[in-house]
DNA sequence: CCTGTTGTAGACCGATCAGTCAACAACCCC
DNA sequence: GGGGTTGTTGACTGATCGGTCTACAACAGG
């Protein structure tokens, strides 16, 4: 019997990232909130509360998203080191197109989660995921052979945890995407490939002008 | 014949550095700088300009010490690649301790160069010092004969400044200081070392608990 | 000791902040 | 086609924002 609602809450959550991830929590206020999402003021009041509750519907998405984008590497049809190349491709690309800001869950992680720490919980546990999406898949790697078995796949999930982390930052400070790409094959140096996994590797590193 | 002032301009802006390192520059209010710093409002006017000019103050000051970090490496008494080693520790020593804030210069990277053009012009000239300094550093230690001569320089200079900048922002979010160290010292087996390099590294990696 | 110059102190400004309130409008069920 | 429930709208609140103005204090040269 409610009179129903004019805007999508998913869309409104989506709109709110952008806006956070372009000028971050407290470089955001509430009317530049309003005239992104195209809401009303007691509208967004009454379906997320206030400020900070829709910044963290916006934060938790994008950081599930950023989970995701790595928990990828887990499936697939190629062998495991090429899907972690692919990977590292992907990201690249992502955070080296031209004014691409950095990702809400980079900025909030490097804005908040040193005061907040419902924010620094989640950024924690994000890593740590991240980070155990990155060894499994490396385990995976050590098992088809591909990967020596006397690498330490935690060491290098952290490893590789950590620089995502930096291509994201570099790539949100105006980094050109070749440079990144170039930055990602050069960490794959890191790994000790097998001559199994070298040739799994294969050269097909695709056109990204 | 002026009345002397009563406040010390680097103290100022170090302390400014600090408040702004903690909240970042839309989340840290004059008030907050003023009580931060000690001195009066007027003051702060007459001597800096406003909010945004002691930012820029406090932000270059800290580029200017993250490049001087990174300089050091083309210096000192013992191996090239030996250094690099030791400057990874120092980072994650660094960005390690608890409660440690991601310094300014990544906070201020993160949360203002895509919109602030001086910004973003400084962190692309301190990249790219610190990219270089990396590049020169891994030149030396290839006519020392400690790295393969096949390694790209320029490449591996541009991926330890990611790495180092993950490091920072992870660093930042509260990950230990022993996963950092794990993490600098997995990154160098990207670094294609000659046996000669291997034997000048040694393994003496210090008491970091 | 007076004067000129500069620093300091606190009141003050309009603008903007996040958040609230009350009147009005739309829709579904009966 | 009412009634009741919820969404929308825009005016409003006190607090705080960055910045300015004016009165006063401190020092150096004469």
């Amino acid at each position: 019997m409610p009179r129903p609602r004019s805007f999508d809450e998913a869309d409104v959550v989506a709109r709110a990232r952008e806006a956070f991830a372009e000028t971050g929590f407290a470089g955001t206020s509430l009317d530049t909130l309003l005239e992104a999402t195209g809401l009303a003021r007691q509208s967004l009041y009454n379906a997320f509360g206030g400020k900070k509750e829709l910044f963290m519907r916006a934060f938790l998405s994008d950081t599930a998203e950023a989970v995701e984008a790595v928990e990828f590497i887990r499936h697939g049809s190629d062998s495991p080191i090429g899907r972690i190349r692919a990977q590292l491709v992907k990201m690249a690309v992502a955070h080296g197109s031209a004014a691409a800001p950095a990702s809400l869950f980079t900025k909030a992680a490097v804005e908040l989660s040193a005061r907040d720490p419902e924010v620094a919980a989640t950024v924690a546990a994000a890593f740590e995921a991240i980070r155990a999406h990155y060894a499994a898949c490396i385990v995976e790697a050590q098992e088809a052979g591909e990967i020596e078995t006397s690498a330490d796949a935690d060491s290098l999930g952290a490893y590789f945890c950590a620089l995502i982390e930096g291509m994201g930052t570099l790539g949100g400070a105006g980094v050109p995407r070749a440079t990144l790409l170039d930055i990602g094959f050069t960490s794959l140096a890191a790994v000790p490939i097998t001559e199994l996994g070298r040739a799994h590797l294969g050269t097909d590193d695709g056109d990204w002008s």
